[in-house]
RNA sequence: UCCUCGAUAGCUCAAUUGGCGGAGCGAGCGGCUGUUAACCGCUAGGUUGUAGGUUCAAGUCCUACUCGAGGAGCCA
């Protein structure tokens, strides 16, 4: 008998007896039987123990177990379609059972719905629960399907810095720290511009890791640290880079189907959603998109949506307007060539029309939203130069950055994709802050 | 920063026109051999976010504040 038994593995022990270590999730008796359900990390599953069979104080031991306790339990496996869990279908017949610990009787999360404001405050009591469970491992697979498919495809990851001296998109936005006798440093909310470095030396690379955005968003979309994907590719054009999204999000998608169904099955998440990610995805113009959100705007009566709907070429997309494209689609859409007025500094004009530059944002059907940002990199030394003149960047922060277009340049693109947002559009869940553990928001930063 | 909404038992919420603060869940005890956030019975559980005001009387009306949520802007 191996020492114990992982509760994702147990389908392979049906008729042995194993040993269990876990904590007890919900406890429920009737009479002479009893039921726990016993999580341990790798998933949920119901023990169950007939008076008969047990010493009597062991089985009063079970009916009076409090919620949480930590558990060891002997007992045989056995398949029974009734009994619940995740992924559920096999049930333990309690042999004998150990208490590691008898929890208080206080904890605080009952097993049903709490408001925001609770939940997160008890967010490290919080992450037991079924719900969250399910979704912070459907973001392990995400993440590890991200890096999986990078690397399969000849990316090499570089880690960025987090402490940087100075600001890629502008300075409003960025958290301050003091460093030593060299002034202020921000915590990075970009790795894109060490990454433009990278590439010169590796060709294809990426950059992973938690990103800080001192942003007063307050929305379902919005935290102050989430984590981030930053691809970047040598000899690489707009058209090219959408090739590079598709390809990871399919197999984002297709990785999350294969491997947590019974995640996704617990959740409610409609597969045929996710099965609908496959590539090509269509890929629009700002100026098609402009058109349709124009006509949108002129034939909307309700004053009230018209408002939310107003729209002009020029203008960024706000949500509404995000959501009136996706709906055009099953499936996740590109939208390229943004007027550079409302892009950052480093973009590469469309040729022939400099007020537009070589951008792309893709779109997740459902409401989700933008889920990668990305775009050409400008690569000529001197209209870049020009170009952080004209924002009133200061010059002699950029210096190395400049320096990359001396000495090889050549056409290179990239973009971030935000981990929260794809991992709450796979679960179908409201709210990225329920697709990181630890969330950091506006107002909260406990615990 | 702006707009809207909210704060009542550990949790989720009720409380009629301003008129005796309730229920479900959770907790404890008891009952029941198939429960799925079980069910049934009993018990315990309250400075109605804070400060002030109006009133015979305030959870309810007024003022200020605090905290939170949704959205806008900005973004991934």
């Amino acid at each position: 008998m191996p020492s114990h038994v992982s509760v994702s593995n147990i389908s392979n022990y049906v008729g042995q007896d194993i040993i269990l270590k876990g904590w007890v999730y919900n406890r429920t008796h009737k009479g002479k039987l009893a039921f726990l359900l016993v999580r341990d990390g790798s998933g949920f599953v119901q023990c169950v123990a007939f008076k008969g069979d047990l010493q009597p104080e062991t089985f009063d031991r079970i009916t009076h177990l409090p919620q949480e306790s930590s558990v060891i339990i002997t007992g045989s496996v056995r398949e029974d379609q009734r009994a619940p869990g995740i992924p559920g279908g096999y049930e333990v017949g309690i042999k004998d059972l150990q208490i590691v610990q008898a929890a208080d009787l206080d904890y605080p999360m009952a097993l049903k719905d709490h408001g925001p404001d609770f939940a997160l405050d008890h967010r490290h009591l919080w992450i037991r629960m079924q719900s969250q469970w399910a979704i912070l491992r459907v973001r392990a697979v995400v993440m590890a399907a991200t890096r999986q498919w990078l690397d399969e495809n000849g990316f090499v990851e570089m880690s960025t810095p987090i402490l940087t001296p100075a600001a890629a998109e502008g300075t409003t936005t960025l958290f301050e720290t003091e460093y030593f006798d060299e002034g202020k440093a921000y915590l990075a909310q970009t790795g894109q511009l060490y990454n433009e470095a990278n590439i010169f030396a590796f060709g294809k690379v990426y950059c992973f890791g938690p990103t800080f955005r001192a942003e007063k968003s307050k929305t379902r979309r919005h935290l102050t640290e989430f984590w981030m994907l930053e691809p970047e590719i040598a000899f690489c054009d707009l058209d090219q880079l959408m090739d590079v999204e598709e390809g990871l999000i399919t197999f984002i998608a297709q990785t999350v189907l294969e491997k947590c169904a019974a995640e996704l099955k617990f959740l409610g998440r409609d597969a045929v959603k996710l099965e609908n990610i496959s590539a090509p995805f269509p890929r629009m113009s700002y100026d098609d998109a402009a058109k349709h959100l124009i006509d949108l705007y002129e034939k909307e009566t309700d004053p009230e949506r018209k408002e939310l709907l107003k729209f002009e070429w020029g203008m960024d997309f706000g949500a509404p307007h995000e959501t009136e494209i996706t709906k055009l689609y099953d499936k996740p859409v590109f939208v390229y060539g943004y007027p550079s007025a409302v892009k950052a500094f480093y973009m590469e004009p469309w040729p022939g029309r400099p007020e537009v530059c070589k951008s792309v944002d893709l779109l997740a059907p459902e409401g989700y939203g933008e889920i990668c940002g990305g775009s050409e990199r400008m690569s000529d030394p001197e209209k870049l130069l020009a170009r952080i003149h004209k924002e009133g960047l200061p010059e002699e922060a950029y210096k190395w950055y400049l320096e990359l277009r001396k000495y090889g340049s050549v056409a290179h693109s990239g973009f971030g994709m935000g981990v929260e947002r794809v991992v709450a559009w796979m679960c179908g869940i409201e709210h990225v802050r329920e697709a990181i553990p630890f969330p950091r928001t506006i107002k909260r930063i406990y615990p």
